[in-house]
DNA sequence: TCCCCTATACTTAGTAA
DNA sequence: ATTACTAAGTATAGGGG
């Protein structure tokens, strides 16, 4: 399959980009989530994506997020 | 070594729960800034530590996290 | 959009400093 | 608190449905 590790920037082909976005931003919930577990913290993540869909996890009632 | 996969649930190890929140945390923000980029999205993250202090990442000034 | 799959890149547990 | 090391666990790119 020989895949080269990715570049840190933009994805320009939009299908691999929300692809991308998807898993990735599972991804982050997830490791968000495992951190205040294991480590009794609290934890929020907020995203907003480019096509202006809000998604956001939080460990606690006490967290907000806001953008402006 | 023979490491065990670990389970997820808090470390009740005081030091080896401050080494994992720092190292995770860490892993956390880098996620958060290469989605932002990979995806053009904005993505906040805020953590609270047990201890009590703040931790944030930020793609964008637009963005706002804050605890009660 | 989401899930499945696999090979590979990446993260991290355990440890010491 | 953080970081370096390295083995092993995990996330994910790319491709298919």
């Amino acid at each position: 399959m020989m895949r080269e590790k990715i570049q840190i920037k933009k994805i320009d082909y939009l299908p691999a980009r929300q692809v991308t976005f998807s898993k990735r931003r599972r991804g982050i919930f997830k490791k968000a989530g495992e951190l205040s577990v294991l480590c009794d913290s609290e934890v929020a993540v907020i995203i907003f994506s480019q096509t202006g869909k809000l998604f956001d996890f939080s460990s606690s009632r006490r967290v907000r997020c806001t953008f402006d």
